[in-house]
RNA sequence: CGGGAGGUAGUUCAGCCCGGUAGAAUACGUGGUUUGGGACCACGGGGUCGCAGGUUCGAAUCCUGUCCUCCCGACCA
């Protein structure tokens, strides 16, 4: 036997690091709290980037690229911002190494070449932004301005989980300015109404979209929106986030733009973010004990196709003859196939291997398929096993593509669905919280001191105040206090 | 940052207690037989034992320091 995954009931954590690992997504690096995303994983990740990128462009954006290094008094400006961060970033103080005089071969960072200011690595960009914008914006008629980057961020976390939460991670950041209070907060809803989209579309990941309370919004926002979504352990995961700014980065910056009557008003704000944390959520969310299972959508690879060799050549010549033209058929279809001529491997590790690596489709080529003008055609999510006519396996294989994308988004809802927990005395919750998981639908009487409290008690958060939810009078779980509507708590990663 | 585990071949690990020629499996290379769920035979290449000191005739093994990784916890808009 080659690799062996952990099983989910084992143990959940080490199940997630082999599906990554020997899924072929990331490696460890030799750098603390870094990982290496390897071909892989980053495919997937163009994949997810490019419907993204996509997406802000359909809806007005363009993109944009601001420097990695962001002077430390920038960071200063916006208080919240400011505290929110300062104890994840990372510094540069020195701009040179020299040799070291006393050991020979080794560098030193040269005392001499100190920073006048210090370099913050950026972790996250509204600062070096909102200071650009205030070049860009003098009138209404510079408004709005829609962009957004892709870039890589550092947060120096003191506990990281290869893609949930690493020191250095990938993401886009949009950042938008806006003339009016209402045109800023429809872009940020616009935007969370993107990542669900994309999230349930393309990632076949159910969402349920809310608000955060006041203890867990952004450090420096108004309102901060959010998507969660539930993995398959019964804990919560934030796969994106939305935030109306308000004008707060506008005054820190001194960002003012004429209006239509010549008077000068603050510029209204959002930013809105989503990184390479989805991936994490992709592989919990779906994966099973044999490995990563991922949506036809967004899959590096949909279709392999796998030769049953044999020692006839005239068959051989066959198999190969017809699995070229298969991929043929296929790219011309517009789905990405490949086939695994490799001589090295037998079907059967090959098998495996594909299955952990979470490839949708695979097509098993034989001389006794052949004979019958048929091919093994294997789902991976369901692993069930047909055989297609070759004739009609092109259109079999696009329609099969689609139906586990959507067979995997039904079976996530219904799973979230199935962990929507609605609880309404207090032993229910802790036990709801312990025996079963998800997310419990309570009434919370809206003050930080209970969520607070809650919190120390159980570990669970409110992961949002959904939106469009009911109104519904009823009593707090904690407090007993009066409430109008029910919050979603949950454990989260 | 606290607790635990660990670092020896590409990988997973044994060897360490009790110091004395660095091992296994797997992967890799060549040749052959194979190929419908992780094949087999033969031969072969591959390791400054995380790093730095110390003890010793001699250190993977004992001592000191240090770096790094994983797991649990605290922390984490």
């Amino acid at each position: 036997m080659g690799k062996e995954i952990t099983t989910r009931e084992q143990d959940y954590s080490q199940w997630y690091n082999d599906l990554v690992l020997k899924g072929g997504l990331a490696d460890y690096s030799a750098v603390r709290g870094c990982m290496v995303i390897k071909p892989h994983g980053y495919t997937l990740w163009e994949n997810m980037r490019d419907q993204l990128d996509r997406m802000f462009k359909e809806t007005g954006h363009q993109n944009a690229y601001f420097p990695l290094f962001v002077p430390k008094s920038f960071l200063e400006k916006e208080e919240g911002h400011a505290e929110g961060f300062a104890k994840e970033c990372a510094v540069v103080t020195h701009y040179r190494l020299k040799a070291d005089p006393a050991a020979n071969g080794k560098l030193i960072v040269d005392p001499e070449a100190k920073l006048e200011e210090e370099l913050i690595i950026r972790p996250t960009s509204e600062a070096i932004i909102w200071n650009t914008y205030k070049d860009w914006i003098q009138s209404y008629r510079d408004l709005p301005i829609l962009v957004n980057q892709w870039a890589n961020v550092v947060r120096w976390e003191m506990r990281t989980r290869l893609f949930l939460r690493t020191a250095e991670f990938l993401w886009q950041e949009g950042h938008t300015a806006h003339a009016t209070k209402q045109e800023a907060v429809d872009e940020t809803i616009k935007m969370l109404d993107v990542y669900a989209t994309f999230a349930e579309e393309y990632m076949a990941l159910p969402v349920v979209r809310g608000l955060k309370t006041e203890s867990e919004k952004f450090a420096g926002a108004e309102d901060t929106y959010c998507i969660e979504a539930l993995m398959q352990d019964g804990k919560a995961l934030q796969a994106g986030t939305s935030h109306f700014l308000g004008q707060n980065f506008a005054k820190a910056f001194d960002v003012k733009f004429l209006n239509k009557e010549n008077q000068l008003e603050y510029v209204w704000a959002t930013s809105w973010g989503a990184s390479t944390r989805l991936i994490g959520a992709l592989v919990m969310a779906h994966g099973d004990d044999d490995g990563l299972i991922l949506p036809p959508r967004i899959a590096p690879l949909q279709v392999v196709i796998i030769p049953i060799s044999s020692k006839d050549s005239v068959a051989q010549t066959k198999i190969n003859e017809k699995a070229q033209q298969l991929v043929k058929e296929l790219k011309a279809a517009n789905v990405s196939v490949k086939y695994d001529e490799n001589d090295n491997n037998r079907p059967g590790w090959k098998f495996a291997e594909y299955e952990m690596k979470g490839i949708p489709v695979r097509i098993a080529l034989g001389a006794r398929d052949l004979e019958k003008n048929v091919a093994e055609v294997v789902r991976r999510d369901t692993k069930e096993k047909q055989n297609i006519s070759l004739d009609a396996l092109t259109n079999h294989v696009i329609n099969l593509l689609d139906d586990i994308q959507k067979n995997m988004y039904t079976k996530a809802k219904t799973y979230r669905d199935e962990h929507i927990t609605k609880v309404d005395d207090w032993n229910k919750f802790e036990k709801i919280l312990d025996e079963k998981g998800g997310f419990i639908s309570a009434h919370w009487d809206g003050t930080r001191e209970t969520e607070e409290a809650i919190k120390e008690k159980t570990k669970a958060t409110i992961r949002c105040i959904p939106l469009n939810a009911e109104q519904e009078n009823g009593k707090c779980i904690l407090t007993g206090k009066p409430s109008k509507q029910r919050v979603l708590f949950a454990r989260a990663y």
